[in-house]
DNA sequence: CATATTAGTTATATAGCATAACTAAATTGA
DNA sequence: TCAATTTAGTTATGCTATATAACTAATATG
């Protein structure tokens, strides 16, 4: 299961990647294997117009209509002024639309249009082609541990 | 397999943080926890003047005397470009030596210097004792097979 | 109603990653 | 041998992602 391929690495031996120190840092891995995912996931959201931010905005809003814009922020943990530039190109290409809140003038309600509703549908198949491609040597058991590890992680450093 | 998990979401209960859809996909689990731990990473090393790139650079010269600049690039998969100003900032700090390859007089051979060594030193307890607080949650068998993990994704996406 | 707070925005800064193009030195191969 | 190519390091530059301060307009509070 877990047989770690350790590698000793006493003396003489100089492998051609002598990351061995920083190999034992969880962040070190996993700037790594987020980067090599992060590269792979742009490459895959480029036909879309879509980068990870904007794709990730772009599901929030089709999942829960009617959000404002802090809500957006808060929900994925972005700054509300990172958020302003996305929302004005979407609403630009005509994929959401902002109306005033009734109840409150100075919020936007976001909203999908159906051309938002039809880029994230297709636009989320591709990703989940890349999501099983990169976790391709992994089996259910196994994503579902790592997905619940980096929760855990991500829970723990929450300030 | 065309069983999809989907929650319904009919209407009624609207969760705090309706992130639904992105929660399946690893590449948004995984930039939550990154970023976490990126934050506290780059709180951690801010006392010793150092950045997440250049811990790992210092790191490496430390383990691996007499490098190349081409190959802490290789090691660490950063642009040779990027390098050069970490480098440039090393040895304005006198962290490190560059000194002409005898036998190749295109290249320096990287070396750290004592006050070099002796940072690196104290950052990387400092650093450990960060994971550990980031880990918390996780026994040593887990930590090996998140470690395991995040090497199967990256591994499989390298190019 | 005066004050403080909130929503969205603007401007700006920094970290990280990436590419093209340059120079000097080394390698190649005709 | 020497022209052409490649390599090591550098410079310049751009983009993505993240973060903060400060502004405006509207709302909430005391």
């Amino acid at each position: 299961m877990s047989a770690k391929p350790k590698p000793i690495e006493t003396a003489g031996e100089e492998g051609q990647k002598p990351d061995t120190g920083l190999r034992d840092l969880l962040g070190y891995r996993m700037k790594r294997c987020f980067n090599a995912l992060r590269s792979d996931l742009l490459d895959t959201l480029e036909p879309f117009g879509l980068k990870m931010i904007s794709f990730s905005v772009l599901n929030v809003i089709c999942d829960s209509r009617a959000l404002r814009q802090a809500d957006i922020s808060t929900i994925l943990s972005i700054e509300r002024p990172n958020l302003v530039a996305v929302l004005d190109e979407f609403e630009r290409l005509e994929l959401i639309s902002r109306k005033v809140d009734p109840g409150d003038k100075r919020a936007f309600l976001i909203s999908p249009t159906l051309k938002g509703l039809a880029l994230r549908k297709a636009a989320l198949i591709a990703v989940k082609v890349h999501e099983q491609r990169a976790m391709a040597d992994l089996d259910e058991t196994q994503i579902g541990d790592l997905m619940n590890f980096l929760d855990l992680v991500e829970n723990r450093l929450a300030k």
